[in-house]
DNA sequence: AATCCCAGCCAG
DNA sequence: TATCCTGGCTGG
């Protein structure tokens, strides 16, 4: 297994609507790509038990942590799949976080070494960023201090300025900022939060990949990008999913 | 010496109105209080040669570090006055400051103890609140990593959102958050940035005083709150300055 | 069902 | 000197 194939994705569980139609559009777009992990957020209990630890375990993963918190109505969880083994998997809180947020570190075998995944959903909305960046610096501090591989994938909610001057090895960064990839989040592309007649709309590069050095992303692109059949124009979620490969060095 | 009495204050010399005037009635205003030692920030050449330096040296203070940076036109300067000895003095710059900020650390012996004196004009404006949360960071490490006592005080520009769930010794918590030190910058108050016939006016708590455990602040005042003479009805500053006595537990 | 992005503007 | 605070509103 020289490479790695990692989806990242925020299935946006808070909305109901055609939840079940979403969730399961969502399951069949992830699948098909293949991945050996997938990190999501803001996922709900009727999505996890109704959706997609059916897919997933039918399909060759485990769920890690292997089932939703207790402490938020809505979370994160990984699937690996098999041959990969998780050696540990936990769910650390952010101390300061008025949102419930939290930490997931899970280690896996992967070609020889232990790799560290970590996913998260940061502080949201504007107001969310003193909290953000000490999210942030968490993670950072986290990806530096493993021996091995490791990678963090998930819902930053991080604007450009809040990242401005730091040294991370961003995946999108490390590719040339293609523009295929430049927004995660883009009423434009994806009208679920949208007016039928409403103009404009907000866009943003939430969902990011950062890497600790040693290996590097070959490849990144979109899901999720087409409305789901009977769901009244809705996509699978609000964000794109992010399909990224790594690499060794 | 049983208590040390520090005194801080952002002096506005990006404001040219009046700047002589002004900083005079400054140096009055702090030295009929008696410090021991003063934490300066936004002080410009014209104000440090032509009449800070002259007026604290001749009341048997020493600059530290003994002059300003060159690295921008205003900057942070603290003043030390015997007995007490300055045995180290350095100026670190913020990596990530877009504004040229740094970080001031001088140490001083102290009733047997080497004393950690830390100010700093951390990032200005909203869109600043990322780097200075980071900056915060710092100056706590800074705090936390001295053995002795340690005191921070200095501008920092920070609002209660971007502290929420931070564990700070902060002077003015420490004292029950009493409503005459509330505001060290408000605007009506102190109506230097504010047109004459204007209304409202902001205000917030910008200027801090933080400690590190095994002492505690006994009183607390502002100073600089009345106009200066001749000066078409301007303040020193737009800030007050702050006046703060601190005493072993 | 209401919210979420940003910049710009205004009043207090 | 032009600018600084907040919250609320708009349009894109």
């Amino acid at each position: 297994m020289p490479t790695l194939r990692l989806i990242t994705w925020n299935l946006d569980g808070l909305d109901t609507r055609h939840i079940d139609l979403r969730t399961e559009a969502a399951c069949r777009a992830i699948l098909e790509r293949g991945p050996d992990v997938v990190f999501l957020q803001e996922v709900v209990e009727r999505s996890f038990f109704g959706h997609l630890r059916p897919w997933f375990t039918g399909s060759g993963f485990r769920a890690a942590p292997p089932t939703l918190s207790r402490r938020s109505r809505y979370g994160c969880v990984m699937f690996i799949r098999s041959p990969l083994r998780v050696t540990s998997a936990r769910r650390t809180p952010f101390e300061a976080s008025q949102m419930g947020r939290a930490l997931i570190r899970t280690v896996v075998h992967w070609e020889g070494r232990e790799l560290l995944l970590l996913t998260a959903h940061m502080e949201s909305l504007r107001d969310g960023a003193p909290e953000r960046v000490r999210q942030l610096d968490r993670v950072l501090a986290a990806l530096t201090a493993h021996a091995g591989p490791a990678v963090f994938a998930g819902d930053t909610n991080l604007r450009d300025s809040e990242v401005r001057g730091r040294d991370i090895r961003d995946a999108w960064c490390l590719l040339g900022s293609p523009r295929q990839t430049r927004t995660t989040w883009d009423m434009r592309a994806i009208p679920n939060k949208r007016g039928p007649n409403e103009q404009g709309g907000g866009y943003a590069r939430f969902d990011r990949v950062f890497l600790n050095p040693g290996w590097r992303p070959s490849e990144m692109s979109l899901i999720g990008m087409a409305p789901v059949a009977g769901a009244d124009g809705l996509f699978p979620s609000d964000h794109a999913g992010l399909e990224v490969l790594l690499e060794r060095d």
